[in-house]
DNA sequence: CTCTGGCCTTGACCAGGGTCAAGGCGGGCC
DNA sequence: GGCCCGCCTTGACCCTGGTCAAGGCCAGAG
């Protein structure tokens, strides 16, 4: 079986990661384990089985940028040109799909990886934007608030895990770990979310959240 | 004359903009006229030939967020999917080659307008990137060092020009204007840079404005 | 079951940058 | 050439979020 090029319809990312079922290598990564590294070049492809991955960036002086959180379905490392520009690192213990671009290339055909190459690069693209937005101009509580709003929209379901720790959380948003940590808290104040352990809430009033989220 | 596709030379961008000089129609945007809208269709492929261009994002209540700065050479509004997400102005009066997306493909054939997209969007990811950090990361004197430092790398001579006012700087930078001032100052006070009117000024220490932008 | 170490939370305090307000300055227009 | 308006700068003050420090909680090991 080969995939097809279909010049309308989304081949891309669903397809893809069929085939990578096929192909790929399964490989396990315990928490924290470096997935590949800035600067690294980038020939593999990771499809996320099960567990979670964060990619990172770092400055000279140790600040840490999270740059995005990946799930299970998602694709990592595609969207990137020939160089890593992040790393990345399972969030906790993670399977994972590898596969060589060159092999996927050869076996799914150019246009079908060029397309599912660029749909996931406009989907990361997308992501960063709106990321952007966050960073730049939210205040501490509407970052946390627009946070947790995008984990239980992911999820859907009525409780939602927090695969990241709080450090991870504040690298991503631009804060400190006590300044989310407080604001989870304000939240939880107002009955908006509860929380049950630390890793894992569900959300008591949406409108509010919205609300916050801004 | 059509474009070959030529698998792994980087045909796209200045090809394309070839095209763009043939096909385009050339268009007048004055200082601060809107040239998309955010949530609108995005058929438009628009090359910067004089002036400058910000993209911008507002949320509900009035706060806003400048995306990039295009300069003459750039192409903007090609690295979106079907709806733009932000909306582009022309920070002064500029001209610009205006062609349908649809256009361009029939006359330079879908590679290697797929390609040119591609490359555009690929780039426009990598800046998104670099720009998450600053805001993520940096401090008011690292991001104002920083930008000016960014400006400095593109333009190459001596006497540096800003195209734009303090308040795109602020909003690009997730600062206020009064900030932004204060650290041109600063950096101003520490003659790291010379300011020759508020829209020109030189680098005057390379490696403390290096330093400062972290 | 208890100990221990790593997260997470909380509190007190501090400072970077935002807010508000008052001028300065420079460019375009008459 | 002079006036005016909009942009930029500066100052005083305040507040959000960062820093530093102490303690709680939970999970895993022994």
């Amino acid at each position: 079986m080969t995939l097809a090029y279909a010049p309308s319809a989304p081949v891309g990312i669903t397809a893809l990661s069929e085939v990578m079922e096929r192909l790929g290598l399964r490989m396990n990564f315990a928490k924290d384990e470096e997935i590949f590294c800035q600067d690294e070049e980038a020939d593999l492809t990771y499809l996320v089985v099960s567990g979670a991955v964060r990619t990172t960036r770092l400055l000279s002086d140790g600040r840490r940028q999270v740059g995005s959180f990946y799930y299970p379905g998602d694709l990592v490392g595609l969207e990137t040109g020939d160089i890593h520009r992040f790393s990345a690192e399972a969030l906790s213990d993670s399977l994972l799909l590898v596969v060589k671009r060159s092999a996927l290339k050869a076996f799914a055909g150019d246009e079908a990886v060029d397309r599912a190459i660029w749909e996931a690069t406009r989907r990361e693209l997308e992501r960063t934007q709106e990321h952007l937005l966050v960073l730049g101009r939210k205040t501490a509580c509407e970052k946390v608030a627009s946070f947790l709003m995008d984990l239980a929209e992911r999820e859907g379901g009525e409780q939602i895990s927090l695969p990241m720790g709080r450090q991870d959380m504040a690298d991503y948003l631009g804060l400190t770990i006590e300044t989310v940590s407080r604001m989870l808290t304000q939240l939880q104040g107002a009955s908006v979310v509860e929380f049950d352990g630390c890793r894992r809430f569900r959300v008591k009033r949406w409108d509010a959240l919205e609300r916050l989220a801004e």
